[in-house]
DNA sequence: ATCGTATATATGGATAGGCATATATTACGC
DNA sequence: GCGTAATATATGCCTATCCATATATACGAT
């Protein structure tokens, strides 16, 4: 799982990946209802993404109760941890990026760290 | 031309690119008969990703009598070049990349910087 | 049963690549 | 000089393939 640089950046030439990643890269963990919400696309959409990153180690996914939690891998190569952390720093202050943030910040954020029942979702 | 990240991850996500870009980092400046023969891919192959690259200001070519020489261009702005460099650097001892490098010492490197006669090209 | 998430299938769109051809520059002959 | 040929590069056109997306469905937990 991703041992050629190439790999990776086929996977951040995606737009959908590079908001979920660049979002991930600011807060800690998302669950796939607050991406959904946040980047205003269909579920199984970002569902796929998701686990096409998960696939290829960027992310790791932690279930609790209903909600699946996705969050950046802790250990990646060095170059791949290089390239991601610059690809999240250049996109910052662009519209797309810098307005998921905003988004994230304006949604209520619904933690459920201990299974308590949850009726919706963001 | 290249003002958002995800441009440059699509430009990377092809191989015939990425090798492309490798090559010209290394050495100054190649040719697009060079780049055919090292690479074994087909002229018009070549022709047209080297085109895509000028295109968005990461190469710039300059003719001299029949032969086009192309390099990377000088001035970039700092992400593109720092994601450009780590994308390099990591692919240096990769199959593909590292066999490209070798290849390009046999051949035979014809430079023609002063429009001196030439006959056949590599 | 309901809500959240994942997946299977089908489809549309982008794009890389092959082939042929067009353009450009130089070499050679007269 | 002119014309032709040869080489280097670029470009149109076509096809195949990959991939993102939508839709529908299945799974899992409460």
């Amino acid at each position: 799982m991703l041992t050629q640089p190439i790999d990776l950046f086929r996977l951040l030439g995606d737009e959908t990946r590079l908001r979920c990643l660049a979002l991930l890269a600011t807060h800690g963990e998302l669950c796939v209802c607050e991406l959904t919400h946040v980047l205003g696309v269909s579920q199984p959409k970002i569902s796929r993404h998701l686990a096409t990153l998960r696939e290829s180690g960027l992310v790791s996914d932690r279930r609790l109760g209903v909600w699946v939690y996705y969050r950046l891998q802790t250990d990646m190569t060095r170059w791949v941890r290089r390239i991601l952390e610059e690809a999240v720093a250049s996109s910052r202050t662009l519209p797309p990026y810098r307005h998921d943030r905003a988004a994230l910040k304006g949604i209520a954020r619904r933690r459920n760290p201990h299974g308590a029942r949850q009726t919706d979702c963001a």
